[in-house]
DNA sequence: TGGAAAAATTGACGAAGATCAATAGAGCGT
DNA sequence: ACGCTCTATTGATCTTCGTCAATTTTTCCA
């Protein structure tokens, strides 16, 4: 017997289930198993560093369970949050073009993690069907990251309900609740990844709360009308 | 004999060159021939759109010469700027991963694009050399952008110094002069990609002006000290 | 469970930038 | 070259957000 809260079967959402079908890769909850070059679920827990920015691209990973957090360090030597990674997600998809991470990931909390080694993203690779997942990928990754840019000419209160809307927007794409949930990560990560000091996201919050749109306690997060949350932003 | 300023041969500086090796294709300033399945250097006037945004995805794009901007349009109707293109540079980089253009690309000049069909890069293509070749135009486009998530969190005359520094730098890679050249958008489109009001724009140029950073008359530009430029951003 | 440390909220103030408005300059077509 | 239109600059004012400071709440570990 395992753990005694089991985490859920996700496999059937990642994004790189086509590459795990092809190499064979069977894991149910209670038996996880390496088969072809495929590594499921290691456990990693909060705090731990899952890649670096500037070192050799080794792995891509799929996010089984728990969240990540991306960041680059500036020539100042400020930490500056570029993303996060949920379930179903993929880490590290820069690394195929540039043979090197592009940003630092770190768990937000304890969570699982497949590995999938570089030599299956090389350009010499054949494999139609590993080619295709990092097509769809990397594809994801420009998509949830090309709000980003559009940001810097938001609002704070908007940008707050933009990133909330997206949160929502990702987990439902992977199948978990998208009304109602625990934001993984800390006011300050939110507060760097919008380009806002903390005090504007709280009160940003507070204001979002006040119109109605949402309920917030803590990092507890009532979404009451998200389609209302996306026509303000 | 052809025009009256003949286009420089650009094609070494090209992301894409390895392509047009691999595919046989020979350009020089007077004889411009389509040999295999490359289109070259195809004339584009001031104004003219090469694509737009959700359409389906036929040609990738290399700049020859001239300059491009592309835009989204947001739900309320209101464009805005994500990017520039420079000759050297490769429009649709998106359009592999998701089967259609992300944005809409519109001809800043007169200039000279180069056609690569779609055909090309689909996932059953075993090519290795064009895998590769838009592995890197890939990696180059993701670099370019990825300071636009970092803009949000900069102060107007930075965020200007930003964008004269990164231009600078990718006229540099591409073999154009550096430090001393004349910009191709208006500032309208600049506050656009910068999410800054027209007006801030005009007065961080002119605060950088007087700092001594920068010389600047309309659209034209003098870097007189880039790293400094760098350094203040 | 209690208590310290970290995270989040709230308030007051000042700085940065958006907006409104007017003027000056550059580009374009005839 | 001339004038018209579009683009860019400059000034004044108001809003928004960052900063500093003080509490309150949550988290985490002994």
């Amino acid at each position: 017997m395992a753990a005694a809260k089991p985490s859920p079967v996700l496999c059937p959402q990642c994004e790189l289930n086509d590459v795990c079908q092809e190499y064979g890769v069977v894991v149910d909850s209670n038996d996880v198993s390496t088969q072809g070059e495929v590594t499921p679920q290691q456990q990693v827990q909060k705090g731990d560093r899952v890649c670096q920015a500037g070192k050799p691209f080794e792995y891509l990973y799929a996010v089984h369970a728990g969240a990540f957090k991306s960041l680059v360090t500036l020539p100042g030597g400020e930490e500056r949050i570029t993303g996060f990674y949920f379930a179903g997600e993929i880490i590290g998809a820069e690394g195929p073009s540039t043979g090197q991470y592009g940003r630092t990931v770190v768990a937000l909390q304890e969570g699982q993690l497949c590995y999938f080694p570089a030599s299956s993203f090389t350009p010499d690779t054949t494999h139609k069907m590993i080619r295709q997942g990092l097509l769809v990928a990397m594809s994801h990754q420009v998509k949830n990251e090309q709000w980003t840019g559009l940001m810097a000419a938001h609002r704070a209160e908007q940008r707050v309900a933009i990133f909330l809307y997206m949160v929502s927007k990702r987990f439902e794409f992977h199948g978990f609740p998208a009304m109602e949930f625990r934001l993984p990560m800390s006011r300050d990560d939110i507060a760097s990844y919008l380009g806002l000091a903390v005090e504007t996201v709280s009160r940003s919050f507070q204001k979002l709360k006040g119109s109605g749109l949402i309920e917030v306690s803590g990092r507890n997060v009532v979404l009451k009308d998200r389609d209302a949350l996306q026509g303000f932003a």
